[in-house]
DNA sequence: AGCACA
């Protein structure tokens, strides 16, 4: 009788999993500790925001927080598929565990007036409480973001959508005919070849990727046949792993 | 195993 309702809709009935509600921020562990935490984030950040634009994603290296993440996205519904989608995904050899997280994250309490510092939170009973309140209470009720307004109000969600056909102005004036092997180009510096096969390891035919270290920027990119190979040069054509790096996918010349 | 906001 307690059913909570979804006000994002979708979602299916059963779900099994989690005691924790929903969150715009998912928690993920099991992740592999040997990663470096800056290629950790980089790559988690490849992997999920083809389920929404994520906000931050935040690792550490400490003991107590080693092997664990928070993705952070602008919503929830994004936050519940990428949440089905890659519960188990083997993500550097071992599957991600992933939950909501148990609170919410400062980003968005910024974002929505209610954030509270943390070095204020201790046990003060300030006098002056309400006044503030009024004040935060105000701006949210006038629908000021901050946040959103300063950092983000420029960029649409859909940005991370890879065009549908809006990717023929970064096609080259001379396209290789069809080929199983694809090339990508305009790729980020730090990109790893890990970070990549985690994006086109989700369209079938997958074989593997290379790169040249000598040459960064670029890859390749194997499928078993031109039909495959095709399917995910249309899906990620364009995708970007940083704002400023859509990426560039041709066939590669035989 | 482990839920933070460098």
């Amino acid at each position: 009788m307690s059913e909570v309702v979804n006000a994002s809709g979708g979602g299916g009935g059963g779900g099994g999993g989690g005691e924790v509600p929903q969150n715009m921020t998912i928690y993920i562990n099991n992740l592999n500790e040997k990663i470096k935490i800056e290629e950790l984030k980089k790559s988690l950040r490849a992997v999920f925001s083809q389920f929404g634009k994520i906000l931050e994603v935040l690792a550490f290296k400490t003991l107590k927080h080693k092997g664990q993440a928070w993705v952070v996205f602008e919503d929830t519904t994004s936050a519940s598929n990428a949440l089905r989608q890659m519960q188990g995904f083997p993500f550097y050899d071992k599957p991600m565990r992933i939950q909501y997280a148990k609170t919410k994250s400062d980003v968005i309490a910024k974002a929505d007036g209610t954030f509270v510092p943390r070095e204020r939170r201790k046990r003060h009973d300030d006098k002056g409480k309400k006044r503030k309140d009024q004040h935060d209470a105000n701006l949210a009720g006038m629908g000021i973001n901050p946040a959103y307004a300063g950092a983000y109000g420029a960029t649409p969600a859909l940005s991370q959508i890879p065009y549908p056909g809006g990717a023929k102005s970064m096609v080259p004036e001379a396209p290789a005919p069809p080929n199983n092997i694809l090339f990508i180009q305009n790729l980020p510096n730090e990109t790893t070849p890990m970070m990549l096969q985690m994006l086109f390891l989700q369209y079938s035919g997958f074989k593997e990727v290379r790169m040249v270290e000598t040459k960064p920027g670029i890859a390749f990119v194997e499928y078993g046949d031109e039909m495959q190979s095709t399917v995910a040069m249309q899906a990620l054509q364009g995708f970007k792993i940083t704002p400023q790096n859509p990426m560039l996918i041709t066939y590669a010349k035989k």
